[in-house]
DNA sequence: CTGATACTGAACCATATGGTTCAGTATCCA
DNA sequence: TGGATACTGAACCATATGGTTCAGTATCAG
């Protein structure tokens, strides 16, 4: 399959949030910037597993990381969502629209 | 990882659209509901591989299979994407609003 | 300097994903 | 009935993903 523009984006993103864990992190970050500590305390996981995630948000730039200290601070960055948003409100109309169509169709085939 | 409503639905609809063949098959239905060698013959693969990729989608319920004669007709089912429009939609805000106090958030770090 | 804190990388493991080939089923057509 | 058409399942393979443990780096606190 060609890769066309910003395809590759959108499989990253849509790939990062294909995890409830991903998404917890992103929910909790939208409460603002904290560290990976401080996030990780929520899941029964390790630490390492934990910044796989992560790294998982970093490279979709879901999340920015900085350090502060000894610790790295996680920030959310959303613009790629809105990439998401945009994607599947092409699809609006389809669900929006009166299914008299798709219903004839799968009535006349039963 | 406790998985809370609808949350298993999310992770199968965003796993989903993660990949871009399976993008191009839906973009592909929203044209109107056609057979699987139609879809298929626009990608250089297997048609079973091409198989695999129509479960994905049908796990996630994005599309339909109904057998008409030996074929079989693949429609479009777009419910699942508001869903995920839904979700990121949460995020609007974040996208939306100034930047002023993030910006200011990683000026402080540096 | 020393030790504790806060990550992060490397190696490993089990399972999932995306592809293949080959064989099988279901339907149409002559 | 007997092909040809249109998928679909099973087995297999390579790579990716999601988790672990263990070892290492960077920073702070005393």
């Amino acid at each position: 399959m060609v890769q066309y523009q910003g395809a590759k984006r959108l499989d990253l993103v849509a790939g990062a949030i294909a995890d409830p864990t991903r998404r917890a992190i992103l929910a909790r970050l939208s409460r603002g910037p904290t560290t990976v500590s401080d996030v990780a305390a929520a899941f029964s996981m390790t630490l390492t597993g934990f910044c796989k995630h992560v790294r998982v948000l970093e490279r979709a730039r879901l999340v920015r990381r900085t350090r502060r200290g000894r610790a790295k601070v996680l920030a959310l960055s959303p613009e790629p969502l809105r990439e998401v948003a945009e994607w599947t409100l092409q699809y609006e109309k389809f669900w929006n629209e009166r299914l008299d169509r798709l219903q004839a169709f799968f009535e006349k085939e039963e």
